[in-house]
DNA sequence: CTGATTGCAAAAATTTTGCAAGCCT
DNA sequence: AGGCTTGCAAAATTTTTGCAATCAG
């Protein structure tokens, strides 16, 4: 099957070329998150001449395109998460730990934006910070070192 | 008016240093986005001895917390925005703008979370990508250099 | 007092770029 | 064939750290 974003990354008129494919391939199979230097070495197993560079320059597509969305974890550096369908996560203040969730009750913002700011909306990232149970349990505003 | 990220800073056990009021009141000021240069620029008109150092851990500080959140917003490099309150904006991948709105339809999803998964929120970040009116108008798919 | 916090400057890490060679269309 | 892409390695940026001096509580 070939990936909607290699369909996107064509449509937008650039080329498909391996190294691309390996960075969407890697991007694509991950649910969560990646930073450049992961997407790069697993990147590198399908394609191994695949460098530091056309990874990020991939990257930047895929951002410019609003296929991907970088983030900022908790952990040290930059990661990328897949945001064309829309990507919703819960980050615990407590234990760092990301919780994903696919329920999309954002649609109906979404109408309520679109029609009101004339804003065409393609896709959308969701995050919620607070405390998952277990560091609510542990101790009110305790923080896991 | 003491401001509340002060007292938060305080509640978790933080000192409220000169430096650490200095960035407060830079982030707490801008209703948008910030880079930590633009930090330090504008914390060192409070605090002329601010180093670039305090306004990255006071930064993590903040985010750690859940008052602030890096942000990538297609410029170069890294911006912070304060989502004490909640955050939301349009981020028109077309040519870059970003437009902030408050309503605040996120509540009732918020609840919803809360509930199914046990999970404490405290503030969220919601980013929707696509076309402004313009780019939209301008042509479809057409990306502003 | 006492330990948290700071500024400095150096060190580390992350990103970006110039360019010739190579590949997609 | 023509021009977008790539890899490499160097350059530019951004972020982090060690440490002695200072400051908040």
């Amino acid at each position: 099957m070939v990936s909607t974003m290699a369909e996107r990354l064509q449509q937008a008129g650039y080329r498909l070329t391996a190294p691309r494919q390996a960075v969407l391939q890697v991007v694509e199979a991950e649910e969560g998150h990646l930073t450049p230097a992961e997407v790069l070495r697993r990147g590198q197993v399908i394609h191994p001449e695949l460098s530091r560079a056309t990874v990020y320059r991939t990257l930047e597509i895929l951002t410019d395109l609003g296929l991907l969305r970088p983030l900022y974890l908790g952990e040290r550096g930059t990661q990328v998460a897949c945001v064309a369908n829309g990507h919703h996560h819960l980050l615990c203040l407590g234990c760092g730990r990301t919780i994903h969730f696919d329920d999309c009750v954002i649609q109906q913002v979404e109408q309520l934006i679109a029609t009101r700011l004339g804003f065409a909306i393609q896709s959308h990232l969701l995050e919620f910070y607070g405390l998952c149970r277990e560091c609510r349990d542990r101790s009110p505003e305790a923080r896991q070192p």
